[in-house]
DNA sequence: ACTATAATTGATACTGAGTCTCAATTTCAA
DNA sequence: TTGAAATTGAGACTCAGTATCAATTATAGT
């Protein structure tokens, strides 16, 4: 891949990083975790600097920020090519990925009736992951 | 509507507040500022508590956080509480109420296919309106 | 009404992901 | 080689939301 910009030895250690861990979805801070272990340090704002630019690019995939949760990334090459949405269950809090062609679906039906194009990557269903779907647990009282 | 829990001055005032701006999307901080323009002040716990609470019991609608912006609520009275879904464009901002029986499609399929059982009403899509679609601002340059 | 106790409130400190600043360093084109 | 422009890093900063905890308030039991 084509680093945009100088080519500096911080870009490269991200790439690298990056790619060896193409199947995960990182957050910047494991990011960092995992740069520090292999004794390549990068500072945090060099990492989301760059972050950004491989977005912006289309190298990288940036998941939305969860309620409560830390923004992840997906490297993209051939394998990981296809876009996902998310299933967050409210009962166990569970993040489930749904790799699916639905999406696609979906993404014609709204642009076709409502005239709006969808996000694929921020879509997240919020409901009731099987696990939990029997086993109800007793609501907060407040 | 019925308070849950003990029936607090705090309480009263919040939901009055929520009732009469019904037909707005607000934000905590933007709640705390109508407040004390009253002069019915509350504090940012006590609200951010009992927003928890409404959201729990059903009668306000949590819009999930986009990146860097904040969360918004919506009361939920007869007129508001149909199943539809939202398209919120990333753009301008605006919120589209999609009522749509595709809406049960959608819920079909991932019932069927990931066991996962969606909570209809908070479906929000994020993506571009048709008025944005064009009005493509230029990239930053990296 | 009074009291005990449990829930609630509010001022404020804190959290943490992400951003900003700016001097020092590095890249690369000429 | 050189110097303008890009990049880096340490750390200060932002700011929505959370936690703390002593003081206050609501309610149930008498």
């Amino acid at each position: 891949m084509q680093i945009k910009g100088y080519n500096t030895k911080q870009k490269n250690i991200i790439v690298d990083m990056l790619k060896k861990n193409k199947n995960r979805h990182l957050t910047a801070d494991e990011m960092l975790k995992i740069l520090d272990e292999m004794d390549s340090h990068v500072s945090k704002a060099t990492l989301y600097r760059f972050l950004d630019v491989l977005v912006s690019t289309g190298d990288l995939r940036k998941y939305i920020t969860l309620e409560g949760e830390k923004a992840c990334y997906q490297y993209i090459d051939e394998e990981a090519c296809h876009e996902h949405y998310h299933l967050k269950c409210i009962e166990c809090g569970k993040l489930i990925h749904a790799d699916c062609s639905y999406l696609d679906e979906i993404e014609n039906h709204v642009l076709k009736h409502h005239s709006f194009n969808i996000d694929k990557k921020r879509i997240v269903l919020y409901g009731t992951c099987s696990d939990c779907m029997g086993v109800k647990t007793n609501e907060k009282d407040y």
